[in-house]
DNA sequence: TCAAAAGTGTTTCTTTTACACCCATGC
DNA sequence: GCATGGGTGTAAAAGAAACACTTTTGA
């Protein structure tokens, strides 16, 4: 999800301020449910940006020009700034972005189209990608992602998108399988074109508990 | 490398604050170069401690009442801070460690016999030790933390340390020399007792760039 | 000369990869 | 009926684990 900034070419990652009283992992959830509307989501802190000259003053003064912020708000917005970055799974298609006050535009758009970012962004989402795809060694994924109820081929799937590489159908199947966290139902998923696949759940406490350990064995 | 806090029961990692016109990464090096006196040391950030309450206000009282602070900054030390870990490698007979005005002991101590620590310390060290265990399956290590000139069994140790198990001689050889980042000398370590191991440089061209991609082939 | 540690190679087991065949569905 | 994708199993290759024997060294 990124916001294009008013006045500017340039795209931003959605972002906000930790505030005073909150813990900045919470802070991280506030933002994203105020961004998405939604709850329980797969939320992961990556690394901290703490580069100088982190800051735009150049588009602050475009955006304190056009009244976009107040002038007073001017020296605030001309400190130092680090950036904490998550990574958070949202299924887009349940979240209608919107914009906020900064910007015109906020979109869905698919990491190989990636517009012009500002400052480090187009960095911060690189390696929150690469953080990720090791991530998938070592933890189950997909809650939150997929319906409760989905099917071997659209779990693959997920899995085939982030790590950006197609994988075997049958041997991705029988890997996920012995990780022991899914069960089969004896529903399929019929409407589809060609063979109707059968439909899994994940075991909610062994998920939970492969969460928290990681896979046994690696990807 | 522990500090024990001066009137404290508790130890602490040793730490620094980030400058204004510093960059988050560069301070983490100012401050281990300051504790060590050692650069180009393998350092890398592992996490945000961002919770609230990460402020021991019993403590400052003390440390003010026993003039190791001065009253007037009491209220910059009631403010909330947040940490940035780090994980560096360093060969520990290398360095002494020295005390600052905060501390009365400085030490290095085993990850086996930790006393206990102020705040969330414990978990941090916890936190860094996983996440440097886990990164060892995409990384090379050894550089600074073995003479430049080291023998197998040495670098096995080395890695038996971080990842708390055995490893089997033969097997970790054949896999370290599968990496193709050791060169072996024609020379061997004598003067120890038992048979004399061969010496080993590391292909600093190759170890460079597998330190970038990450090993192909895990742990 | 003996215990301990290093050098080297082989066998076995497990995991990964590649691939073949049949089944169901919509056009 | 046929193209497409799903269900299942097996053979081959690669990798990890277990293990045996020989050599060297200081005590």
């Amino acid at each position: 999800m990124l916001l294009k900034m008013k006045n500017m070419d340039q795209w931003s990652l959605p972002g906000g301020f930790v505030k005073k009283e909150e813990a900045v992992d919470q802070a991280a959830r506030r933002v994203l449910q105020e961004r998405t509307g939604l709850k329980d989501i797969y939320l992961d802190q990556f690394r901290l940006f703490g580069d100088l000259d982190r800051n735009d003053s150049k588009h602050l003064k475009k955006l304190i020009r056009d009244n976009v912020i107040a002038p007073e708000l001017e020296d605030w917005f001309r400190q130092r700034f680090v950036t904490v970055g998550y990574v958070a799974l949202v299924e887009f298609s349940r979240v209608i972005p919107s914009t906020d006050e900064l910007s015109d535009k906020c979109e869905w758009i698919s990491l190989e189209s990636l517009p012009p970012l500002i400052l480090d962004h187009k960095k911060i989402i690189n390696e929150g990608l690469t953080n990720l795809q090791k991530k998938l060694r070592f933890r189950p994924l997909g809650k939150n992602l997929l319906p409760e109820k989905f099917t071997m081929p659209e779990l693959r799937t997920l899995y085939e998108t982030i790590l950006g590489e197609q994988l075997d159908r049958r041997n991705f199947q029988r890997k996920m399988l012995s990780f022991g966290i899914l069960n089969r139902l004896d529903e399929q998923r019929t409407g589809g074109a060609h063979r109707a696949p059968y439909l899994y759940t994940f075991d909610q406490e062994k998920y939970a508990q492969t969460m928290d350990q990681g896979f046994n064995t690696l990807w």
